[in-house]
DNA sequence: ATCGTTATGGACCGTCGGTCAACAACAGAG
DNA sequence: CTCTGTTGTTGACCGACGGTCCATAACGAT
């Protein structure tokens, strides 16, 4: 009798190799243009086998990009001593950093944020933590702030990926250059708002 | 014998049919929630059809589209006489009304855009036209504007979206706040990155 | 009444995400 | 060395998608 008709692996590692393997593929390609037959294809398996180990396409993608998203979130944690202006700064240098460092994923991730509602919720919640971060780093003593001022924050969020995007796009500004061009705008936006914005 | 099968109808008027219907539907649906089979169904004829009137579901999208966009494009079209200042603040307070006069189309418009890679094609060539027209009144005679300044602008763009997606989702905000809340920010990112803004 | 043009629809294709029953590979018991 | 039970694995299938093909039915012209 010749060759067995399939390989069998321990749970642990088909699921391991899976998750390796897509995380190889959502860096380099959008949600839209992987098709689960063609990661099963390229996994060596069935697509069968796929769904039984993740129960959806959504689950299969969210899986890896928890990881990234978590890490993300912990690099741009801060010490929250500090005063909230500084705070900013070290945050938006961090995120930086990790988008330089991941520039084709950041890419994709975007891209598939903007395709996908669901993944746009997941990058929407992270966002609006961030504003309300800035929000409360900027709220005078037992103050108020206007309605302006969380439009404000929220729309230089999306400046924010805008400018990130035609960083790595275009590749012509240093860091230095653009974290100033963010925390200006950011500085000129809640001005605009009627808030005080934080000296520093 | 009864009823003929189908009723026929002149090329044009069917194709006038087809095409009001699709710009009920896609202001009111987006791009991926609306399928070729569900709107011949709804046009009381067969998807062959359809076809048969539109090479494809991207066509028959754009035909549509394309008139939109014009008709957005020449509302925001404004005597370049004046000052570049106030002819962005024109320009801005025509886009703003178009928004407002057309919530619904404009946030599906976004979303299609977000999702579909040729709509968000189209919709960066007009952004990419406004950028330019925007860098063309703040260069200086005879200079040259520094990539940040390209930077700031387009991600103003980015800014600005969001904030009138922000502005028609919670609707907390008058036409006029909104309007200085942009050109503020623009102002402090333009200052931001190194350019002078025209006064006004 | 007939004929040619053409508007029209039914059946079909390949691919998608997802499901299911059945098979085959291996570990343990005898 | 065999039998057996667990379970990792698969081929076949589903409905819906965008898109195509061809026979046919409707109509204007003669």
């Amino acid at each position: 009798m010749p060759q067995p008709a399939y390989t069998r692996l321990p749970t642990d590692e088909r699921r391991a190799q899976l998750l390796e393997l897509a995380e190889r593929l959502f860096t380099t390609h959008t949600y839209g243009e992987l098709s689960m037959a063609r990661i099963a294809r390229e996994a060596g398996i069935s697509k069968a086998l796929l769904y039984h180990y993740f129960p959806s396409k959504q689950d299969f993608f969210r899986a890896t990009l928890q990881g990234a998203i978590e890490d993300l979130v912990a690099r741009t944690q801060v010490d929250e001593a500090l005063p909230s202006a500084q705070q900013l700064a070290a945050s938006l240098e961090a995120y930086l950093d990790w988008v330089d460092a991941h520039t084709g994923a950041y890419g994709k991730l975007m891209r598939t944020a903007m395709e996908e509602e669901w993944v746009r919720v997941l990058v929407d919640e992270v966002r609006n933590r961030t504003a309300e971060r800035i929000l409360e780093g900027i709220t005078p003593p037992g103050g108020e702030l206007p309605p302006a001022a969380r439009t404000a924050v929220r729309s230089w969020l999306w400046f924010m990926d805008g400018a990130c995007l035609d960083w790595i796009e275009h590749r012509d500004l240093d860091r230095q250059e653009l974290l100033g061009l963010l925390l200006g705008t950011l500085l000129g936006a809640l001005t605009a708002a009627g808030v005080q914005p934080p000296t520093g």
